[in-house]
DNA sequence: GTCCGCATGTAAAACGTTACATGATTCG
DNA sequence: CGAATCATGTAACGTTTTACATGCGGAC
């Protein structure tokens, strides 16, 4: 249900279509919520059906047709309100990943750090891709807040990631 | 279906019911996995059909009969074969909280700052649940190296939300 | 000439949540 | 006297993912 009020939180800004909002998805909100293209479509018509959104198509030569979708007052009023409610659910983190290291008791010490090693270099490059991504998107910091914040808090996460993979390799190269 | 890999590495230890794997479940793996009691016993009783655990039932007088679920030789390959392959799946996570953060634009500043203190409190009751579960369960770290890396992970993470949130409410309030 | 981007969607399968159903015992 | 624990599951519903489907234009 939460994927209804990211969708007007971009439409707040600016009329979008399905498709660029997927890729607002993909750059913005990729730390902390996803969703495929074709969510985005379902829950889109739905939210028109709702009243919260009207579409129009733009007929385009060169391109296919797009449809345009334009948020509604009562698409504002319903954001509004779940802001307001203090009350969110619980997060839902599916990590494969800490799965693995949950079961390092069953493997060799020494695959066990360089699976660890591997991860880390794979997350420097996400992180610094994702401080590349702030300083570009974000140089005023006063417009757009929220954007901000959540960006800061994807960076920290991913240096607090990092920061655990080598207490994780010490400990590993401790008990050998 | 990493479901399913996550009750064969529990079942690795010792036998056990769908009853107190969901329990197993809710105590250590909640940090990066959850699962209803509903969607484990759905999981074991596919895994049984294809051959990886058995179960048997226990007749008891005063409790409810039960079924405790035995882990097979291609179940313990199955788990292997996952464990050593270096792939994962990219995380999902699904934060409601942080989604309300990105859009902290379309609200009061003193609404926002409120937002993070509640949460604050908040994560200090459970950081503090965290440290203590840790000390509980895990005072031997070399017996279970696994859950002791995966619960460091959990605490720090948590650690880290709140050290966000303090930066987050101090640049809020320099914005006034 | 193959892949990427543009742009939309349907259908089915897999996964996750909530409600319903049972019923004894134990603790406050 | 009510709530929690023990113990299992089905059914219905909702969400997410994957596969299928189309088709033009531009870059390498």
């Amino acid at each position: 249900m939460s994927l209804r009020y990211a969708l007007l939180g971009l439409l707040m800004d600016k009329d979008a279509t399905g498709y660029e909002l997927m890729n607002e998805f993909r750059e913005k909100i990729i730390y902390f919520w996803k969703a495929h293209h074709t969510q985005i479509y379902r829950e889109l018509g739905k939210m028109e059906d709702a009243g919260l959104v009207v579409s129009h198509v733009v007929h385009q030569t060169d391109y296919p047709d797009k449809k345009v979708y334009h948020i509604q007052e009562s698409g504002r009023k319903a954001l509004m309100e779940w802001l307001s409610d203090y009350h969110v659910d619980p997060p839902s983190l599916k990590d494969s990943q800490l799965l693995k290291v949950a079961m390092f008791q069953f493997i060799d010490p020494a695959e066990a750090i360089a699976f660890l090693e591997q991860s880390k270099g794979h997350h420097e490059i996400i992180l610094k891709n994702m401080k590349l991504w702030q300083e570009k998107n974000i140089p005023d910091k006063k417009g757009k807040i929220g954007e901000y914040l959540t960006s800061e808090y994807g960076i920290r996460s991913m240096q607090n990631w990092l920061d655990w993979c080598d207490w994780a390799i010490a400990f590993l190269r401790e008990q050998k």
